[in-house]
DNA sequence: TCTTTTCCTGACCGTATGGTCAAGCAAAAG
DNA sequence: CTTTTGCTTGACCATACGGTCAGGAAAAGA
């Protein structure tokens, strides 16, 4: 890295120590959540005095709204993969692959949302009745639609995308306990794909689709 | 009630004050947190000064342990539900049942729990790796015995009891979620009948049982 | 070089929290 | 009635936490 050589710039800098914070707040937030979580620790995780955290988010609310909108964005971007699909094969089959990918790419991330929406949402509540609710009812339609096209099974649209958001965000959020059962041991990469594939096709027969 | 009028004896009293106390526990632990929960409010939830609930129980933590504990008896009680059925249809159709009824009926519970193993299983680690990795050996090999025998698709089982656990709790861990999306009320008595419907249909249609 | 702007941080502060305690009170026990 | 045991609680304490600030270092600009 030519970076630790050379003296970094300014908004390098900046750059650089807001993404180093954000990153140690998401970690401990999603270990501690918000309750237990402390800007000590938090700081001490990024490798920078406390001090300096205050210096690039006024407060501890600010940081976690932050960590909270970076895995909205992460979930925004892979709910645009059921779209532009042909059929609930290709859409649904891409959209588990999507969320499979983050619970294991972004654990932490989606356990600082979980965390969020079960103590009712007091930071993202405008998101969920704005975006999500607007998301939510485009899929609805397009899941309607596949019905009357015959390409699926008449099932409750809203209830698969519960079953399809309950089910990927499982193996991250209660990763911990995959793992015990797993004999201790992070879900290996044969592992994980076997999980893909078993969410896929159970809930793709599960709504008539092969 | 005749207790109002009679003066309470006293291992009623305890018993009262220490459910109520519970009970409040496991509310303010659901809305907040570990962290995020004081002793002045679980007091003041249950009515009490709050150096009566340390008379109770000797610290924040183990009021916390308690309120776990007495959700995985809860949890336990409703796994017998799978055992003695003929087939994957009533077995985990009862399962299912009995679960998204926890869900309903427990939801401050089941939110607790999420807590706990999101958080690394901090306090209830032994029990993961003792009855709950038993309980789930046994019912792997009761559900291969249903794939052996015909009466169902060859399903990762490891992977079905992840998605049964994923989708039943998802309806209390994210009921704020949902609430939101069905323009903010509490699912109807109707709505609820729906869900169970879809997911029991989702899932037994899923696994080739149906 | 000199000035300005941005970044850095040890020391500090007020508050909220988990927990303690002593004194009082009420119900059993004798 | 007296004693003992268990229940109640306001006041208190030490600590940890989020947040502040002043003063210095370092880069950018003139």
């Amino acid at each position: 890295m030519s970076d630790a050589v050379r003296p970094l710039r300014r908004n390098e800098i900046r750059a650089q120590n807001e993404q180093l914070i954000l990153q140690a707040a998401e970690k401990v937030f999603a270990e501690a959540g918000f309750g237990g979580a402390t800007m000590q620790l938090i700081a001490d995780v990024a490798g920078l005095p406390k001090a300096n955290l205050h210096y690039y988010f006024t407060s501890k609310e600010e940081l976690y709204r932050k960590v909270v909108q970076n895995i909205f964005e992460i979930w925004l971007h892979a709910a645009g993969s059921m779209d532009h699909a042909p059929g609930p094969v290709e859409g649904i089959g891409a959209y588990i692959d999507a969320k499979m990918e983050i619970s294991r790419r972004h654990a932490d991330g989606s356990k600082v949302w979980a965390s969020e929406v079960m103590h009712g949402a007091p930071v993202i509540q405008d998101y969920l009745e704005t975006t999500l609710r607007d998301w939510t009812q485009g899929r609805v339609a397009l899941i309607q639609r596949w019905i009357d096209e015959g390409r699926m099974a008449a099932v409750n649209p809203e209830h698969l995308l519960y079953m399809l958001w309950a089910t990927t965000q499982h193996y991250a959020d209660f990763g911990h306990q995959i793992e015990t059962l797993n004999g201790g041991a992070p879900l290996s990469d044969a592992q994980w794909r076997a999980a893909k594939t078993s969410v896929k096709t159970m809930i793709l027969r599960g709504i008539g689709a092969v």
